[in-house]
DNA sequence: ACCTTGACCACAA
DNA sequence: CTTGTGGCCAAGG
């Protein structure tokens, strides 16, 4: 079955095929696309981000999309996705977490 | 066609 | 580490 043009399903389609313990770009799915549309990727995430694995699609640094940070941690924790702490491992949203990105990103197949 | 808004990215200071 | 600047693309008004 093949997938539609639109931009919004062929970003869907893109993080749907990221595998469990593995994080992408907003700029590497665009770059995926074919487009260099990060920002656009991301508004398509806040859109129908609810239908997909939106915690596997990070920022470049390794940072989860803001906002959002406290709802993917449960998330990796049990992908198993590597993650480096920040700082006082007792707080809440005061201290913020980093995902492994040299370790966890992933390319989808050509 | 123009402008504004974004779950962005890269670089420089 | 933080801040600022420029660029990039897509959608809506």
């Amino acid at each position: 079955m093949s997938e539609p043009d639109d931009f919004v399903s062929r970003v869907l389609g893109v993080v749907n095929s990221i595998p469990p313990g593995r994080v992408m770009t907003y700029g590497g799915v665009a770059a995926q696309l074919g487009s260099r549309a990060a920002r656009a990727v991301g508004q398509v995430m806040a859109r129908y981000g609810s239908e997909v694995a939106w915690w596997r699609v990070i920022r470049a640094g390794g940072y989860p999309p803001i906002g959002h940070d406290a709802q993917a941690l449960p998330h990796y924790r049990a992908e198993k996705t590597p993650l480096l702490l920040s700082k006082n491992p007792s707080a809440t949203a005061d201290d913020t977490y980093r995902v492994d990105y040299a370790a966890a990103r992933w390319s989808p197949p050509a």
